[in-house]
RNA sequence: GGGGGCGUAGUUAAGUUGGUUAUAACGCCGGCCUGUCACGCCGGAGGCCGCGGGUUCGAGUCCCGUCGCUCCCGCCA
């Protein structure tokens, strides 16, 4: 069989434009076969592309009456034969003559439902054979199937939307970048391994035998050093990675937009962001997002949600409790406050009776669920009506005192009905994430987030240090490259105090995720010094580690600070999906593997050899072992 | 590293206290069909019940191990 002129793939539209202005047009569409629905004598298929899905009727009785204007017409049998002939996702060409339908029969579903294709000719450009799941919109396949497939998942429409809504952020990014003076400069991929942060992925040097390269976590050395060279106002978007375990919203290797201006201030950092997703949303669900974003202090983050990218969609605020119970006879709560720790709680609307009440299993259920945070225990006190007074209906309320229980209600503004969770914990840590999940899950249990919503607010002064167990020292929360607060800042030159330190950091919090995050940089040498020894470092670790970057440092650094704009999150929320795979192409499993395509795998012995590499033994029943069974079958 | 959920035709699921030949829908194959758009009607094929062990007269079902997917904790400057 020779090869098909590509005469044939001259489309002369997409399969999502042509409308009833377009009747009696001759056209060419190429897609694939959606459906087919053969009634015999008359035939319908959906032929499908990029921009939406055209009727194609393929009718011999219909194109017998109108003979006149084409003068390669095909035998109306032999067309039949062929389209009998068409299975799903078939790549056709189709000539053919734009018709109206009459309005009994417009498709209100489809954009180009008032019209079908009338087909004069049917080209057959590729067979397919049938897809290990049908390719529609709702699809009926697990997601490891899909991502076997991923290349026939992609063909469905809303896996088309998301990537699409992507590429659009990107270009916005880029016109709105270019205009406020930014210059895109791409930084390498193969750079030097950090040990501060996260694990790296490393890349041997064949020609440096022993010696590796680390995968960026992120462009922060080299963009602050950008700074340095003049560039003055930088982005990119940058491929990072990290080899930590995953999420729904972690991937080993996702972007961001990488933003760094120097002479700057936070304000200004703000505004550009503010503009940024303003132009963004506008441009892509034509919406109006109000700024400037509000601001909330960490502290008041953790105070109000537990946690530090607190969801706004809705209310139910984290209360105090502590001073209720500064002189409590109830030893659980007496012990907790006496060894520093903390009483908070949460008061829900309408749980306590009715349709809408908690059942002791809810209640168990939420108790285990803290308890996965830390959380020793959940009490919950049910506020009833006992004639003109309320009362609190408990396990722990025989221990509290009536003064303190008329406390409790008026603290959490509870009303008959509500219910009230309390947790206590000598860890404030524990209380904040154990009231910070467990008021997300209510949320959630009990419809009260407005899913249409977004709300974006920016989180300031994060503490600059927080303890590390594993480590015992002191690590940079955001990274050590990190300014203190100015008002932090002769605090930090004495060493005092380094838990309660603020950093001039910030996060952009949108619907209860990170997708933004930032700081004002360290520019002075003696500074960025005295960090590294904060942060328990030798001489000797911070010459081999960063010595190139203390020395730039040295030859005029200009105040400087920015951002990084996580794309797949953003996109993600953007889109209503609940995991970043839904807006990547070719995202990895849980095990950080492409079901597709089956990496990582087992690397040859030669070629191992050639980077002077050799593996330590495995356990047995590891994961290279069954990969080594996997390629001899 | 730890905890939870899942794994049965091509796909998505059902499968009772362990007991005949493991169900259904969609898809697939064949036939019929000129107005469908979740086309319709008739017929048919299709199973290592993830894998390996164990208990039992008998295991999809119970037990142990293992692999994979997923959600979460740790981790992710």
């Amino acid at each position: 069989m020779s090869a098909l002129s590509n005469e044939y793939w001259k489309r002369t539209h997409t399969c999502g434009e042509l409308t009833g202005e377009n009747t009696d047009q001759e056209v060419l569409l190429c897609g694939w076969v959606n459906t087919r629905r053969d009634h015999g004598g008359l035939i319908f298929i959906d032929l499908r592309d990029r921009y939406g899905i055209t009727q194609v009727v393929i009718d011999p009785a219909q194109e017998a009456q109108e003979k006149g204007n084409n003068n390669n017409l095909n035998n109306p049998n032999n067309l039949l034969d062929r389209g009998s002939e068409i299975r799903n996702e078939f790549v056709l060409s189709v000539r053919g003559v734009v018709r109206g339908r009459p309005a009994n029969m417009v498709n209100s579903k489809l954009k180009t439902g008032e019209i079908e294709l009338l087909v004069k000719d049917l080209t057959l450009l590729s067979r397919a054979e049938t897809p290990p799941f049908v390719v529609e919109d709702d699809v009926d396949a697990s997601e490891t199937l899909r991502l076997k497939h991923r290349y026939l998942d992609l063909r469905r429409s809303t896996m088309q939307r998301n990537l699409f809504v992507r590429s659009q952020f990107i270009q916005i990014t880029r016109e709105y970048l270019a205009g406020e003076n930014f210059m895109d400069i791409e930084t390498p991929i193969l750079f030097k391994s950090t040990p501060e942060g996260a694990r790296d992925y490393l890349v041997p040097s064949r020609v440096n035998p022993g010696a590796f390269y680390a995968l960026p976590q992120s462009p922060q050395i080299l963009k602050q050093l950008l700074m340095i060279s003049g560039m003055d106002r930088y982005y990119q978007i940058a491929r990072c990675f990290r080899d930590e375990d995953l999420r729904a919203d972690r991937q080993p290797e996702f972007s961001q937009i990488d933003i760094e201006l120097s002479f700057t201030d936070e304000e200004t950092i703000f505004a550009l962001l503010e503009g940024l997703m303003k132009r963004a949303y506008k441009e892509i669900l034509n919406m109006d997002i109000p700024t400037p974003f509000n601001r909330l202090t960490y502290k008041e983050a953790m105070e109000n949600y537990g946690v530090d990218k607190p969801d706004t969609r809705f209310e139910l605020k984290l209360q105090d409790a502590g001073e209720i119970f500064a002189n409590t006879g109830f030893n659980a709560f007496k012990s907790v406050l006496s060894s520093g720790g903390r009483i908070k709680g949460i008061c829900v609307k309408g749980a306590a009776e009715g349709n809408a009440a908690f059942s002791r299993k809810d209640f168990d259920q939420y108790t285990k669920y803290v308890s996965n945070f830390g959380a020793k225990g959940l009490a919950w006190l049910k506020v009833i009506k006992t004639g003109p007074e309320t009362e609190l209906n408990s396990p722990i309320a025989k221990f509290l005192s009536q003064k303190e229980q008329v406390a409790l209600t008026k603290t959490f503004s509870a009303n008959a009905g509500d219910v009230i969770f309390i947790i206590a914990d000598k860890d404030p840590d524990v209380v904040f994430a154990g009231l910070g999940a467990l008021r997300l899950q209510i949320g959630r249990d009990r419809g009260l987030i407005d899913q249409s919503a977004f709300h974006f607010h920016w989180v300031t002064e994060f503490p600059m240090f927080e303890y590390s167990v594993e480590e015992k020292r002191y690590v940079a929360k955001h990274h050590p490259f990190t300014q203190p607060l100015d008002e932090d800042r002769e605090k930090f030159l004495k060493d005092e105090d380094l838990p309660k330190l603020r950093a001039a950091a910030y996060d952009l919090v949108l619907n209860g995720h990170e997708v933004a995050g930032g700081s004002l940089r360290i520019h002075e040498p003696d500074i960025q010094a005295a960090m590294f020894r904060a942060l328990n470092m030798s001489e000797d670790q911070i010459q081999s580690q960063f010595g190139f970057f203390m020395e730039a440092l040295k030859y005029g650094t200009p105040p400087h600070g920015g951002i990084a704009v996580g794309i797949e999150r953003n996109i993600m929320i953007l889109v209503g999906t609940e995991a970043i795979r839904d807006v990547m192409a070719f995202p990895k499993t849980q095990k950080a593997s492409c079901l597709m395509s089956n990496c990582p795998s087992v690397t040859a012995p030669e070629q191992l050899a050639e980077l002077q590499i050799s593996l330590l033994k495995q356990k047995p029943g590891s994961s290279q072992r069954s990969d080594m069974m996997k390629l001899k079958n």
